[in-house]
DNA sequence: TAGCAAATGTCTAATTGGCGACAGTTCAAA
DNA sequence: TTTGAACTGTCGCCAATTAGACATTTGCTA
């Protein structure tokens, strides 16, 4: 059962991060994985696991989040298909910083602790790209930890809808563009409140603002953007 | 004038990260390294700035921080001596994520890109030393991001306060410990405030009830904590 | 197609925290 | 020793947000 490299190619190439390794390296990162398949409401790991492997989603979704003290959850952001992850713990060898669980069924290429040690032994020219994956995941933290600082609750709701929009890599691009697009997200206001750390009611009443102005159409389970532009815009009060 | 490694070890060894770097490759690290100095309220690098090297800070006190939208400062943290920092954009080539000012008269070791890459070059296996730096910074946003979502503002502050005390290296330990010893810790609250995005006033208010309860002594421009542990299990709130 | 669980809409009261105002205190430099 | 800037203490009002309660709507499934 080996994996075959050009059937996954759709799914890889989603990651702007995977699709930057040159191709040989790809097909050696890709050569040490295999498979595993998750359910819905399964848990990948839980926050505080000894580390097992790095991951790469292919297909459905996953939730990373955690509990805070009082035991609610607080999502970090959702996992899409493309995305790689786990690396941290594979690099520190200290626990998982989140827990992670699968919102569909889910298909992820797994490489596992011995098999990422033999990748970067044989190929160490792999260093300065998983290190540009970690540089990444910083950058993103800090942006994250200077918004939550900075924004009001609308425009950290309009600068979070935007990161949903462009979804994979936790990376977001600052790109102009015009309207032409429609975006569904499927998302309960409620898991929007719990990501903004705040209450279904304050995020129900921006929704109606922003629907007003016909930025988004609010639906049961999802809602869908007209105006990535508008909510570039109102993600800087 | 060539860096004299000894003379720098107390500052160098400050640092949990450094420390753990095998001597010689300690050695290679301060030896493609130069000294720089700044005054008082000097800019190290703006926000955005073209990257320009990798820092340690043998004495002195800098402060990282950026501007919201509205003007106002937001203070991620400060680096004390010991500190290394800067190596994000050094691997990415992308702009700083934040000012970096001091708050003394500074020194620090300062290795420019070049250096940086020849380094590199020379002792590939400086990587997993980097890679295990980046982790960290990553863990220790991680965690600001959860607990800026979770803790109330007393919390947050009791927390803040913690990591003032173990200031060194973005990271914290959990260790167990008595109160033996009594920390001074020069901020005043207006400072606390800024990194809290928090009002003067909110602080003031917390200071004066941790106050009331002996854990600590609020004086002008600074505050010294008597219990840790007590700040500890106030920090879960 | 009836029933049910999940999601949304909308009130209210209570709480938190921001902010202006101003008085008092401390420290250092002239 | 005086003076002024920086820091701390405190009050009160106001806006934003939370949390509880409950009605309504939606979409799935038996």
């Amino acid at each position: 059962m080996p994996i075959d490299f050009d059937l996954l190619q759709p799914s890889l190439q989603k990651s702007r991060w995977f699709s930057q390794v040159p191709l040989h390296l790809q097909h050696a990162i890709v050569g040490s994985a295999t498979m595993k398949y998750l359910h819905l409401g399964q848990y990948l790991h839980r926050k505080g696991d000894k580390v097992d492997g790095l991951y790469c989603l292919l297909s459905g979704k996953l939730r990373a989040s955690n509990l805070s003290l009082n035991g609610q959850e607080l999502i970090l952001t959702w996992l899409q298909e493309g995305n790689w992850f786990g690396e941290i713990s594979m690099f520190d060898g200290l626990p998982r910083t989140h827990d992670a669980i699968a919102e569909h069924d889910c298909s992820l290429l797994k490489i596992s602790n011995q098999q990422f040690e033999q990748l970067l032994a044989a190929h160490p020219t792999l260093y300065p790209f998983f290190i540009r994956l970690l540089c990444q995941r910083v950058r993103t933290s800090f942006k994250l930890i200077d918004e939550m600082a900075s924004l009001s609750l609308k425009g950290q709701l309009c600068r979070r809808l935007l990161l949903l929009i462009d979804g994979l890599e936790f990376s977001y691009t600052e790109h102009e563009q015009h309207d032409s697009q429609v975006f569904k997200l499927a998302i309960s206001q409620e898991s929007l409140a719990l990501m903004l750390h705040s209450s279904r009611q304050t995020v129900n009443k921006i929704l109606q603002e922003l629907s007003k102005q016909g930025i988004l159409h609010i639906h049961y389970g999802h809602i869908t953007v007209f105006s990535k532009t508008k909510l570039l815009s109102l993600s800087q009060i």
